[in-house]
DNA sequence: GGTAAAACTGCAACGTGTTTCTATTATGCC
DNA sequence: GGCATAATAGAAACACGTTGCAGTTTTACC
């Protein structure tokens, strides 16, 4: 099971393959949004990114690659955004279901792309490992931000149980994500069971 | 998106055809421990389960559906087994612990198995809603018996606080589950998980 | 036992992810 | 500028899930 993994934005030379990255997955997130995962075709990213499908494999060892790779890209966007202001609530328990809710609002906004995203990083195989770290330490350090609030400084150390916790829900949340988009879970469930979780654990 | 079922036990009604879908169940299950997700070729479980493919697509309309269905006869097999004895344990948080470790302990004996049947479980969309209740019931109730247990009476409602924390409590472990087929956690990590999640819900 | 319907077999074919290969183009170095 | 190397294009081929179909067998019913 080699861990193959993705050519990442930095380990791009110049600037013509940073550019045919971003028009992959570019492309990508396009036709997920059009059709979801299945609209995710090879052939098609290849030729909507005006590129080789075998440089597209180059660039992307698997389709799974490629969309749990657009969803590291996806939240590092998001995270920059996230950014940019405090989160509101006085309570941890607030600011986290302050920022759940409002990633949920996202989500339903493009509900073929989330669908094709999430239905990626839940069929990656260990040789996805790589990628799906990236993002797991995107979601946890967003939690924890929400967790600590203004008492947030960038690297601090989480206690044991403030990562517990964030583990816990975000846990909730992939599994809510996953209902939600085979059908099973309304969104307002989705923010409702979330919010019960919280609850639950920050009380 | 058709919802699309399986053909179950009750629905076949001749003694032969019983047979059939539980040769083809077996094959899913020997090919899974095998060689994982990837070795549950459908032509490779039709000719093991010595039936012909159209015939295999006839009892499962797609490999999901197949998979998920082997997970939903094992979950039956564990619930009876399970169902024997009363669970150890003085606390409803002693008792979930002990059912998560058992659980936990039988996926690692199979990991190739548990690797198939997570990530088809994971992989699933709307169209394998019917099985995938199922499995979600059977979870349920298996989580119920462990919160309540001695004083679990067969179809008692539990209530809504008990049921938030089933809900919880299996999301975390369908997450783990996740990480452990993907190698982000090791077995004892995934039973370190459960219980520091199981004792952050239980206090 | 005969017959219509349903189920099953065997096999070919299609679609899409993935691999492979050759020719062409871009890049870095002297 | 010229050359070695790597990157890309283009296209064919392979693998496996899935579908369709003609012929055969089993089942249900009278």
């Amino acid at each position: 099971m080699a861990t193959v993994s993705s050519l990442t934005y930095d380990d791009l030379g110049s600037a013509a393959q940073r550019d045919r990255r971003r028009r992959i997955l570019d492309a990508t997130m396009a036709l997920a949004a059009r059709g979801g995962f299945d609209a995710v075709q090879m052939r098609a990213v290849a030729e909507q990114a005006d590129v080789a499908l075998g440089t597209l494999y180059r660039y992307f060892p698997s389709k799974i690659h490629l969309l749990v790779s657009a969803l590291a890209r996806q939240f590092e966007e998001t995270q920059v955004s996230l950014g940019r202001k405090p989160i509101p609530g006085d309570t941890p328990a607030d600011r986290v279901a302050f920022v759940l809710a409002r990633a949920t609002r996202g989500l339903q906004k493009e509900p073929n792309t989330t669908e094709a995203l999430t239905r990626a990083f839940m069929f990656a195989d260990s040789s996805v490992a790589g990628e799906i770290h990236v993002v797991g330490l995107q979601l946890t350090a967003m939690l924890n931000r929400a967790l600590k609030g203004a008492d947030y400084v960038e690297g601090a150390e989480p206690t044991e149980e403030e990562l517990a916790v964030a583990r816990v829900i975000s846990d909730v949340w992939l599994a809510a994500l996953v209902s939600w988009v085979t059908g099973r879970l309304s969104a307002q469930e989705v923010t409702d069971h979330l919010d019960t979780a919280v609850r639950l654990l920050l009380r």
